[in-house]
DNA sequence: TGCCTAGTGTGATCTACATCACACCAAACT
DNA sequence: AGTTTGGTGTGATGTAGATCACACTAGGCA
C-alpha cells in the first residue's frame, strides 16, 4: 500500500480524538516507520526485545502468550485501526513475554518507545491522545476480566459476537476460542 | 487525619513519577477535596452518577459488580496509595455499573474528572504522571486476564498472596475469594 | 448475658468444561 | 494428482470447581 495511504489512515485515527494541522501530522507521522508482514510472521517473539508498539493499517494479528505446556492464549486481536505490542515488554523495555503474529499479510506503522515519548513531551496533544487510549484500554479489559467472572463459555462467546461481529467472521473459531478462554471443542459445541 | 498529612501522602505519591515545586503541587491539590466514610459505606453505588476518581489515604475499599443473581464478583481492591473508581462511568460520565464500598474506616482524596482534565491540559507532567498510571494500570489487567486464562485457582491464590501479601493479611478469604473469581468454598479448600 | 453478624471449615453432590480420540473437508504446496 | 496443513465437528470420559447444607468461632452490640 502506498506510504500516503497508510498515514491517512493514520491521520484519521488521531482526527478521532484531536485535532492537528497538516504541519503538526507530517512532524508526528515522521516519527513512524512502515512495515510489511506475511501470513505467519512474527512481529515480536517471546524473549526477544520488543521494539514497537503497531498500528494496523492491514490485515489481522494476535498477541498471545505460550505456557510451559505449549498451550496458547490469546491476549489480543487486532486489525485495522487498531494497536497492538507486548505492552508490559514495550514499556518497560524488557524482554517480550508474548508472542505477536499474522495470520494475514499485514501492514503496519511501527511507533518506538522513544520516539512516543518524544512526541508525547513535544506535544500536548498527542500525549492526550495516547492518554485518552490508554483510559479507554484499561475500562476495556475491566469489562473482560468482569465477563471472564460473571460469564459462561457461551454467554462469552456470544458476547464477542455482538460487540466485535467483524472479527467474528475473520478469526477462525479455533482462535476465538482461545481468546475466550475455552477449548476449541466446547466451542464447537455452542449454538451459533 | 490532618489535611497537610494527607496532601503530604499525595505529594509523596506524584513524586513516584514526577517532581512538582511547592507552588506546582499546592494548586494540583487544591483541585482535590478530601472525604471519610466509615466501614459499610458506599463511595458510589450502581446507577448513581460517579463524581470522582479515589486516591486512598487509609483504609481499606472495593469495587465490585452484583450480577442479577446476586453475586458478588470484585473487580479491585485499594488500599493506602491506591486509586479507585467505576472508571467506566467516571471517564464517560456515564452512571455506575459498579459499587464501591468500604470493609475499613477510609480516607480519600477525590478528584473529579473536570479538574482531571483541567490540571492535565494546564501542566504537562500531570498529564503524563496519568498517562504513566493508565499504562501500569493496562498491563497489571493484562496480567490479571493471563492468570484467568492459564492459571487454576489454586495457583491464582498463590500467585496473589506472593504479589499483595499485605492485602491478603488485611482482606477476609471470602472476599479474596471473590476476586479470584472462585467460591468462597474453594479457596477454603486450598492450601495456604 | 445473650444475640446477631461476619468469617471460616468441611462433607456430599452436581455440572460446565477440559481432554482424548477420531473423522471429515477445503485450500495450498509440490 | 496427491499430500500436507488448517479448520471444524462430535463422541466418551475425566475433573476442577460450583453449589447446597450444616456446624463452629469470635467480635460487636442490645
Amino acid at each position: 500500500m502506498d506510504l500516503q495511504v497508510m498515514f491517512d489512515e493514520l491521520k484519521t485515527h488521531f482526527g478521532k480524538l484531536i485535532s492537528l494541522t497538516p504541519e503538526e501530522f507530517a512532524y508526528v507521522s515522521s516519527h513512524f516507520t512502515s512495515r510489511k508482514f506475511r501470513k505467519h510472521q512474527f512481529l515480536v517473539q517471546q524473549g526477544a526485545p520488543v521494539m514497537h508498539d503497531f498500528f494496523v493499517i492491514k490485515g489481522l494479528l494476535k498477541s498471545s502468550f505460550v505456557n510451559e505446556q505449549g498451550k496458547e492464549h490469546i491476549l489480543q486481536l487486532a486489525m485495522e485501526d487498531w494497536w497492538i505490542s507486548d505492552y508490559q515488554a514495550y514499556f518497560n523495555q524488557t524482554d517480550a513475554t508474548l508472542d505477536i503474529t499474522c495470520f494475514e499479510d499485514v501492514e503496519v506503522l511501527c511507533l518506538s518507545l522513544a520516539n512516543r515519548e518524544k512526541l508525547c513531551s513535544e506535544m500536548h496533544q498527542i500525549e492526550y491522545f495516547f492518554r485518552k487510549k490508554s483510559n479507554a484500554g484499561y475500562i476495556a479489559l475491566q469489562r473482560r476480566i468482569l465477563s471472564f467472572m460473571n460469564h459462561s463459555a457461551a454467554e462469552r462467546y456470544h458476547e464477542l459476537l455482538q460487540i466485535y461481529p467483524s472479527l467474528a467472521q475473520r478469526v477462525p473459531k479455533t482462535l476465538l476460542a482461545s481468546y475466550l478462554g475455552v477449548s476449541r471443542e466446547t466451542l464447537s459445541r455452542l449454538s451459533a
